[in-house]
RNA sequence: CGGGGAGUGGCGCAGCCUGGUAGCGCAUCUGCUUUGGGAGCAGAGGGUCGCAGGUUCGAAUCCUGUCUCCCCGACCA
């Protein structure tokens, strides 16, 4: 991709509105555009990340076995009748009116929507197991949009359903997505700390959330410093994560003894960038979800909900990876793998050379963005650092002439000279 | 929803108190000089001062209403 011809609307200085970096830096990276409180266009660079977080999300829930589908956004409210929440979800719930007078909502979950859909499409207990997710756009009417992406009134989040026919089933699933989800945060370059929430009346463990540790997230979370310990590559991992002790403050000030000795205690601020719990058949009952099981008998499903806010990692990846200079993607969401610059758009050596190494790094499957504006270097370097692509190349005339290129490591900020064959082996290793 | 603050060109701001027909920096466009970390000089374009009423010879400025946005707190992926 030529700069030239792309749309990136960079900018020096810090918008007034954007008080946290990651706002505030998604806003200078000419990532997203806010339209109204809370609600925010994607420009070209940040969707292209928003696609990358969706992509490993869903490879994610693919491989712990959910199956994707994709459900509306505007639902009816009769549906919502159904579970009596229509009335009891209160004002976050955007209401509107069809031109018949109908009401809708713009959709802040949907567990309803999945459960009747279930419901009509599955009546035998040979079609159980089963966990379905989609990754839509959710609307929740905050009081208080606040922090950008992080916080928005507009929100992609991918949520997922599962359904056994018993308890023990349940669990099975609910721990699949668990490890689903260390796995995700893993994979997005994340540390997320799995935090046991409150399960209401069903009580057990089933329920978590989870939290990525950032100076500026909203939540205060409690816990073992053993969790620091624990190796994600290790297959017990999710057992041995959820046996050490992590509480959100709230629920932390409630316990008389903490099981935790106090030089073990950790108490960090945290963005919640998931939940899963398990509900049982609150939903498959209010709704009329039921199969028949083998015996002949009618059976009332049990479910569990999982969700992941897919545009707020974005918010919580920035937070978490930045420096001075703008934002350090993970490989994984980078919006493009390298970023290439030249130098010198005006001396044809450079030029040509600056197109060749894009051409073959794109043959090789590299995304590359090939910044061949009429600019300065300082002010390429600059955007380059600042949208925060993993790598980057610099095609100069000293260079050039040698027959080498520059190539830094926008991480550590090293930076060494070498040869154009040996910078595209290592980058197409 | 309570408390506070702010709306002036794409971004950051000044002007408002003490009304006289809009200004600065960045960005943008043109030309020349430059060219390895956000260049210099010269010139140019772009704003019904959130909106609606009112006061006045005259309103960005004063008055009233209204909309929007931001911050702090209580609530949430």
């Amino acid at each position: 991709m030529l700069l030239s011809r792309y749309l990136l609307p960079v900018m020096k200085e810090t918008p007034a509105d954007a008080q946290i970096v990651s706002h505030q830096m998604m806003l200078r990276a000419g990532l997203v555009r806010q339209t109204a409180a809370g609600i925010y266009a994607w420009l070209p660079l940040g969707l292209r990340v928003l696609n990358r977080i969706a992509s490993v999300v869903r490879a994610e829930q693919d491989r712990a076995g959910a199956i994707e589908m994709l459900m509306p956004t505007i639902q009816s409210a009769d549906l919502w009748r159904q579970s009596g929440r229509f009335d009891a979800y209160g004002p976050e719930m955007l209401r509107i009116k069809d031109r018949g007078g109908r009401e809708m909502l713009y959709g802040p979950t949907n567990e309803e929507m999945i459960t009747a859909i279930f419901r009509d499409c599955v009546k035998s207990y040979r079609d159980l197991p089963r966990t379905l997710y989609h990754i839509q756009w959710k609307f929740r009417d905050e009081v208080r949009p606040r922090f950008g992406v992080m916080r928005g009134r507009e929100f992609l989040m991918k949520d997922a359903y599962s359904f056994d026919m018993d308890e023990a089933g349940g669990r099975a699933s609910y721990d699949a997505m668990f490890t689903a989800y260390l796995r995700t945060f893993a994979a997005l370059g994340l540390r997320a700390v799995p935090v046991r929430a409150p399960t209401g009346p069903i009580g057990g463990d089933l329920s978590h959330e989870f939290h990525i540790l950032a100076d500026t997230g909203e939540s205060e979370v409690f816990f073992d410093s053993a969790l620091d310990d624990v190796d994600l590559g290790d297959p017990d991992a999710p057992a041995k994560l959820r046996n050490l002790y992590a509480m959100e403050a709230e629920e932390h000030e409630k316990i008389a003894d903490c099981p935790v000795p106090a030089e073990r205690l950790a108490k960090r601020r945290g963005i919640e960038v998931g939940h899963i719990f398990f509900f049982g058949t609150k939903y498959s009952q209010a709704m009329g979800l039921q199969v028949q099981a083998k015996d002949g008998s009618q059976v009332t499903p049990l479910m569990g909900s999982y969700g992941v806010g897919v545009s707020r990692l974005m918010g919580a990846i920035i937070e978490a990876s930045h420096d001075d200079a703008g934002i350090i993607w993970p490989e994984s969401v980078s919006p493009f793998d390298i970023g290439l610059i030249n130098l010198r758009v005006d001396d044809p050596a450079c030029a040509a050379a600056a197109h060749a190494l894009q051409a073959k790094l794109e043959a090789a499957g590299r995304t590359v963005l090939h910044d061949d504006r009429d600019a300065r270097g300082g002010e390429k370097f600059a955007t380059m650092d600042l949208i925060g692509l993993p790598w980057q190349i610099v095609v100069g005339p000293k260079g050039v002439a040698a027959g080498t290129v520059e190539l830094k490591r926008r991480s550590s900020g090293e930076k060494h000279e070498a040869s154009m064959e040996s910078v595209m082996a290592k980058l197409t290793a």
